[in-house]
DNA sequence: CACAATTACGAGGGTCGTAAAAATG
DNA sequence: CATTTTTACGACCCTCGTAATTGTG
């Protein structure tokens, strides 16, 4: 019977050159090396290797029979890689979200209803979450928006508006309200991982330059420290409280307020009920539009 | 380590869906299998089956693992057969002829300069046989004419001269010479296996209708009984005789005569150049030209 | 009670390592 | 004489089969 250890030996036989040195690459005993290998050529009914008394090469069978091997090999580890990704993903809730805020409140809640399961989420633009939850990478998806599409069920869960942080010290900051345009060409800090609000203020305030900040930690100092305009929001305050020493003034632009959605493959609707319906009592006036 | 032998059992139990049957099928007890297969999750990290106490079902990872274990299965055989194929073209000369003639000599002489190699051959059409000689299915090939190309290496070694075999009771077998329009429209007895002949015969007697003979002994008590016209040739009675009670007259189309030509690659003349000396000194002052 | 799967235990086959032999440069 | 391969022999691992257990329809 052909079994997979004894294509990899030959594999390393191929690769060393040499029946000692590929024992040794295989901890293995040379004996036992060249014992396997003439066990190959018996059930192969092939001779493989030219031998001398003293030194053994590969003829041209055993060339093509190396070259088969590789090709067995790499499919037999294609295999166990597949399986096992299939089986993580299976134990795995991946999400996919178009900003952080919805996140806040969506992973412990998954995380309590699955207890068992990973969670896994990433930041992406609408469109790759949209292709994502088609191909099965997402269970379900966040947009900023709604989506009417038979393929998919959805529903509003979550409203963000975004509010300018200003110092006391800024001459605005004693408006009642702004919009994006009274700010741009101001420099802003940003924190980085926002999803789509960074392409929105981009969009919005093309002339200011955005200060990125990998490190939450670094930004909140950042915000204490100086006179700059950042962002924050009715779900960053909940989370996180109002900035000190700052002045919140809503932003009126349409573009500041997003209504988020939830979204999964309507074929999923049924296995994700439990988690949807504690979704829905979140916000239950949402969720009754 | 995974191993084929467990692929094997996974693939079977697929097919019969349950662990006894699967054991029946690879005459092996059942306790062997379910380890086996423990031992297979075990390697691969990844739960396979649904076990209920009574039943076992393969789940969702395991099914993806049995069609990749078919691929696995199915590539590791691949192995075996390209490399068994190989040997076994490694241990054959292999020979295209346009004709049986030539290969009565040169069979002989093949398997005298190479007695641990078997030998086969194949009558085919020019053209067939000149596209086996670029795959490499033919080591050389005989053609009924010269072909001039840089990739091939070319001589021709041996002619071959059709006559009518025709019964002394025959109108015409008092000639000196006939042509192949002499006879157009008679029965003519053939046999199968002749090459290019068959279509020379067809081409230049249309009206002619061949009772071929696929058996050799059949044919020969055929012409013994019948006055039917056949064709022998210089080579035919060189090695099976002249016909008795029968008159021979030479066909005077140039159809009729036919120069054999050893084609080789060139890239093989060296290594064939053994044979090459040999299949010269058949007709020197052939191989003079 | 027949059937299916798992666990326990002893037997056997196969691969392994060590030791020894043969051959080469 | 060091290096490489092959053969011989004994040890051990691992798979196998039988038997027993549990659970199901």
């Amino acid at each position: 019977m052909l079994e997979l250890y004894q294509l990899i030996q030959l594999t390393a036989i191929a690769e060393c050159g040499t029946l000692s040195g590929a024992a040794e690459q295989l901890h293995l005993s040379q004996p036992a090396l060249s014992r396997s290998m003439q066990k190959l050529e018996d059930t192969l009914q092939v001779t493989l290797f030219d031998r001398q008394k003293n030194k053994i090469h590969l003829n041209r069978a055993g060339e093509l029979a190396v070259a088969q091997a590789r090709r067995v090999i790499q499919q037999a580890d294609d295999m166990v890689e597949q399986v096992r990704a299939f089986d993580r993903s299976q134990r795995t809730v991946s999400i996919g979200s178009c900003a952080p805020a919805p996140l806040w409140e969506l992973m412990p809640l998954v995380s309590q209803l699955y207890p068992e399961m990973a969670i896994s989420s990433e930041l992406k633009e609408p469109e790759p979450l949209l292709s994502g939850l088609k191909t099965g990478a997402y269970q379900f998806i966040i947009l900023p928006h709604a989506l009417e599409d038979p393929d998919f069920f959805c529903f509003p869960f979550e409203k963000e508006q975004l509010y300018f942080s200003l110092p006391p010290s800024h001459p605005l900051s004693a408006s009642k309200g702004l919009f994006f345009k009274d700010i741009d060409g101001e420099s802003v800090l940003l924190l980085s991982q926002i999803g789509f609000w960074y392409r929105v203020c981009r969009q919005k305030m093309p002339l200011t330059r955005t200060l990125v900040q990998t490190n939450q930690e670094d930004f909140q100092e950042l915000v204490q420290s100086s006179a700059l305009p950042c962002f924050v929001s009715n779900l960053s305050m909940r989370w996180s409280g109002k900035p000190e020493n700052r002045l919140v003034i809503p932003i009126l632009d349409p573009e500041a307020t997003a209504m988020y959605h939830f979204l999964c493959k309507a074929e999923n609707k049924k296995k994700l009920s439990p988690l949807i319906q504690r979704v829905k009592t979140l916000s239950p006036q949402l969720s009754q539009l």
